[in-house]
DNA sequence: CCGATACTGGACTCGAGCGGTCCTATATTA
DNA sequence: TAATATAGGACCGCTCGAGTCCAGTATCGG
């Protein structure tokens, strides 16, 4: 089914919640959001939110911001958040095959002579550069994509 | 990661030994390969190849033959044979995303009002188009291919 | 300075799904 | 009729992801 994890699912929705300039009743504008408000709104498991949120800011993707009336930022504009650094932060390198360079640990005995290593290695980056067009923008925007269907 | 099944990464391996001319020696050229061949040839457990043909043959991509001498056939050339096909066979409809409209097990009960629904089934289709658009053929035989890197 | 808030980092459990095996039935051919 | 090969399942162990929980640390308000 070639299926992306829930973590990355839910990272997606997530993030999606700092792009609306205001939706819960009581929070500011620029106000940080913090992981347990971000549960309510997304109707979320609480530990699992802040699970993929620490995730999310080790990447560089949320800045964070300790103490009370701490919370989550955007790093940088959703315009320059690509879906493959999001995908990329919440469950590892994008590497559709065993094969692919990406992987430290494979342990493929066929390398050699694997008839279609090569090509299995196109179709690696052919799904990279899919998630790597699209940004978290565009993803919550369906007006500013281009690539209609 | 995104990763392909095992099921659906032998698959594609052990496709590609039916666009070679004749690989094993002993056996004529339109001759149908066996799964005791064939694991023997991609070096992979020979039950694990049997039930793999069995899906494919199920799915239409390739066509049996019992008895003795019999065995698998491309019921189609390799060029009609989508990398999306491949995959769905063997591992079941492509959906990234938990409320694909493909799935009908989906029971998110945020359906009626997430945010990213029709976003995320966006990118559904991006996976699911950049899979139809590449060919057995063109995944085994380099040359072939536009989009080059 | 103290306590409340909120993120940080990691260990931990549990269950589903995947990889892999095996067995019986059936078709085909020599 | 015996040998070969696929058809269609059931079956099992084990890994990995989902989800929880806890001890630690930074920050702010009073």
């Amino acid at each position: 089914m070639l299926r992306l994890s829930k973590q990355a699912d839910y990272g997606i929705v997530l993030l999606s919640y700092f792009l609306e300039p205001d939706s819960a009743p009581g929070t500011g504008n620029g106000m940080p959001r913090s992981a347990r408000d971000l549960a309510q709104l997304a109707e979320l498991p609480a530990p699992m939110v802040s699970k993929i949120l620490k995730h999310l800011t080790r990447a560089g993707i949320l800045t964070s911001q300790r103490g009370s009336h701490g919370g989550y930022h955007l790093a940088r504009p959703a315009t320059e958040i690509s879906l493959a650094s999001i995908v990329t932060a919440l469950e590892g390198e994008i590497a559709v095959t065993e094969c692919s360079p990406l992987l430290t640990d494979r342990t493929c005995s066929h390398e050699s002579h694997c008839p279609v290593r090569t090509p299995l290695q196109r179709l690696d980056s052919i799904v990279r550069r899919a998630l790597d067009g699209v940004s978290l923008a565009e993803l919550v925007e369906p007006t500013t994509h281009r690539n209609a269907s």
